[in-house]
DNA sequence: CGAAAGCGTTTCATATCGTGAAATGCGGTG
DNA sequence: CACCGCATTTCACGATATGAAACGCTTTCG
């Protein structure tokens, strides 16, 4: 019935660093973004142990949220989920960037020049949700993923370059949460995303060869920001044999150039 | 460079009711909402005057926030807009209940059907914003207002469905936040909405005859979750030639039956 | 069928932490 | 130059969040 009490999750805690003050308020952010991070609900207990947080204590911000409308009991009364005001403020947030907008004619491109899956993802807590797709004309299709679907941080080649290009702290932190969920993905172990996130920092982008899904590959760049961060990740994924070593390099320029004005148009919006 | 010293706006205040405990959260969460409803970035002073916060304690919520990233200074430095995290809770959000997905078909049927541009609104704060739209093959397209484009509650026929069915209570509130940019719309006052509202929920539809642009008319109907409480709007715009007595209750009976559906829709898929 | 475990909820004494008045800093304007 | 508006910082006070513990409910297991 519930996800968080099948695959225990990640310590998402209040995050150490930086100033003292309105802890509170950062709590209360914390539980919001793990729910945010549990499509099936979250229940008392997972939040509690997740995010380090007394039981009563975190009682009170669920209640706190639930009032505000931003979370919402799940029917099933067994946990919680995201609520209205949340959805609400997401719109808002997107109505002064739309990034699958100002992404959609490059994804276009992208999908037409390499007649693979494009897909646009961003980062959501310790996890990579694909915002945008677009499917090229290769009779093989890759719907590796669907608009909304979540990966943890590190697993996926769109994902990797999100993952890849965070400040060590973060990585570590996404780390630890995603160790416990590798079971579902064999090829993965956390050594393993090191590794790669070591070479994709490297070569500047990700290339998941087979590691997620058999039979299929992907090569990833993230989208950066004026500070250096990843604010989105471009990726293309196709069967294998269409991703070895010539046409990927193809592939990865085209992608590298799209994900330049990607970021250009993003943090011209601004 | 700044729509909130621009067009002072409303008390969002802490809500009042409820239960007491865990303030300094709702504090937090109705800044949030405030930073939401203020596209072009929200200042300090206005935040702490709207929300009824002491200014160092509003200082340090939204510090609190920023760090959270949930918001970020405004590029120009002058405020504070929705940041990241927002963004990704809105998308974690929209995947769990796709809401322009789940309606698109109805309006596409409604557009069609009538001609007609076709809108859905959701309720945000104290404002709408329209998330979805079709355009009907009338020859006059009445593009009122584009995905993303907020109208504050009541104003329009949209808004005014969501308006007209919240409790009381939120009526009042909300009516208190809009009362003061009434200005930009010559043909309302806060006298005009509450007759509106009243009549809205009577007939159970809203009939906004040229209210906001001349020349145009429209009628909404809410979408109601197994509250009663209205989750979104549905609404068909035109010019006001269009939207005389017998040719807009043929509308209006249209957008009530997809009203129902995408309300069994919605609630299913919670 | 009874015991035990797991979980959500409530209580309450404690001191932590947020609070707000006021002071300081800073940039723009008359 | 003096003033004004605003952001930021400080600080002493006490309201408020905190967490251990107890309660009651449902489910699980012996």
């Amino acid at each position: 019935m519930n996800a968080a009490s099948l695959a225990p999750d990640p310590p998402a805690a209040v995050r150490p660093g930086e100033v003292g003050g309105a802890q509170s308020i950062k709590r209360a952010m914390a539980v919001l973004r793990y729910v945010a991070s549990h499509p099936d609900g979250a229940r008392l207990r997972d939040v509690s142990r997740d995010c380090g947080l007394n039981k009563a204590t975190c009682h009170r911000i669920l209640a706190a949220l639930v009032e505000e409308d931003f979370l919402q009991p799940s029917e099933d009364g067994g946990g919680y989920i995201l609520g209205q005001e949340a959805l609400a403020i997401g719109w808002a947030a997107r109505a002064r960037q739309d990034i699958p907008a100002l992404a959609r004619a490059g994804m276009v491109r992208l999908s037409v020049q390499t007649g693979d899956t494009v897909f646009l993802s961003i980062r959501s807590g310790l996890e990579a949700i694909c915002i945008a797709r677009e499917v090229g004309a290769f009779p093989i299709k890759t719907l590796t993923l669907d608009i909304g679907s979540r990966r943890p941080l590190g697993v996926g080649s769109g994902s990797m370059a999100l993952f890849a290009f965070l400040p060590a702290a973060e990585r570590a932190e996404a780390l630890d949460a995603v160790e416990p969920r590798l079971g579902a993905y064999p090829a993965l172990s956390r050594e393993s995303l090191v590794a790669l996130a070591e070479r994709t920092r490297h070569l500047g982008y990700s290339f998941n060869d087979e590691g997620v899904i058999e039979g299929m590959s992907a090569v990833g760049v993230p989208v950066l920001g004026d500070d250096g961060l990843p604010m989105a990740a471009l990726s293309v994924a196709a069967i294998s044999t269409r991703m070895q070593a010539p046409r990927r390099l193809e592939v990865v320029d085209l992608l590298l150039a799209e994900a330049r004005l990607l970021s250009r148009a993003m943090t011209g919006t601004r």
